[in-house]
DNA sequence: CGCCCCTTTGATATTAATCAAGAACTGTGG
DNA sequence: CCACAGTTCTTGATTAATATCAAAGGGGCG
């Protein structure tokens, strides 16, 4: 799905890695999110008609359609599954603040270390990882593209973080050795994942 | 509104600017989002029980308060007006988005001529500019929290713009003299406000 | 086996942060 | 109307972070 299209239809994610980026004039490119199973991520076409960026899968994946007309339906007889859906888009937001501290105040090693909880504690609520261990399919360019940051510097960061044993990373298969000094680097703060129901 | 507080009410701005922000551990700011009359800053609050981020006003402000309870009925029994809501919401985080290309991916001098135009595009959809020229309350230090710059480097940059002739800037008094070369420099493409109605 | 993409490393350049200090402005009370 | 205090703005000098350029290894896949 690309930018300024009119889809008529949301996509699920059921199985594998997406992301939503937009590519600038002088080929730069912004990421802005990286999707995982149980995500929808363009479930704000449902009410903004014109795509403002671009969507695509980073791995081989299995998605499902949902037509917007039945989804509006539904969302009408049915208040509290517009709600659901309403909230899921509202954490999209949050996490886009997150991100935007990221780049905007931390540094680069904060910015990754950030990044790297995030994803396990999103992937973790999913049953999708567990002992702060994940598969990562970002290139080291992704990340960059997704931080702002150039892919050398990425390296660089990473092979810090490496030596000081804090993660182990190979063949995009990410190990976190010490969770508290790696989330104490990023100042990772789970609040804004929402994931507590009874919080909200 | 603070960081961990559960409003139970939303907050519609109708005179004034305010923002959103967070401060981090160590004294640094983000600031998220400016807000102009006719927002509510803090509509998310209606599904997000726990503030992730605080709100303030910049200005002398007059702001109306709507418990979120009847806010709640409303939606549920006017799917219409719960979807223009969470439209608004939609629109607050395609701005976010675009806010992160510009720390990402855009030269402090483009973010700030994106800045530019992004809020004289949101001021004048409102009624509230016009000619190219509107009231800027943010301090050079409130830009550079929003862009993830320092004070010492949005003031060079405000000089390098008005020595080109580009902006007027007195008194928090911004007169944009060249929008064509303005919008050019920061990428500007106001698709992402969606304002139009009819492009949804 | 070979190719292409990704990773890694080094050298250099650029951007923007930090530190420091003085000037201009704002609001306040006398 | 003026003096004062606290911000905010401005400028210069220096430093730190990160980008860019370039080139050499690795690894997976056809």
């Amino acid at each position: 799905m690309r930018e300024k299209d009119r889809p008529s239809q949301c996509c699920l994610l059921l199985e594998g890695w997406a992301c939503r980026y937009r590519m600038l004039g002088d080929g730069k490119r912004q990421i802005f999110s990286f999707h995982i199973p149980g995500d929808i991520p363009d479930l704000q076409s449902l009410h903004l008609k014109v795509m403002d960026h671009s969507v695509c899968t980073m791995t081989a994946a299995t998605v499902a359609f949902i037509p917007h007309e039945p989804l509006r339906k539904l969302t009408a007889a049915f208040p509290g599954v517009g709600a659901i859906l309403w909230r899921e888009t509202l954490v999209d937001g949050a996490i886009f603040r997150e991100w935007m501290t990221g780049m905007g105040r931390r540094s680069a090693t904060g910015s990754i270390a950030h990044l790297f909880c995030e994803m396990y504690v999103k992937l973790e609520a999913m049953g999708l990882a567990r002992d702060h261990a994940y598969k990562l399919p970002p290139t080291q360019q992704d990340i960059g593209d997704a931080l702002g940051l150039s892919n050398v510097h990425v390296n660089r960061v990473l092979r810090e973080l490496r030596d000081n044993g804090l993660i182990t990373l190979q063949n995009h298969k990410l190990q976190i050795n010490d969770w508290a000094e790696l989330s104490k680097l990023g100042g990772f703060d789970p609040t804004y994942l929402h994931l507590e129901k009874r919080d909200g």
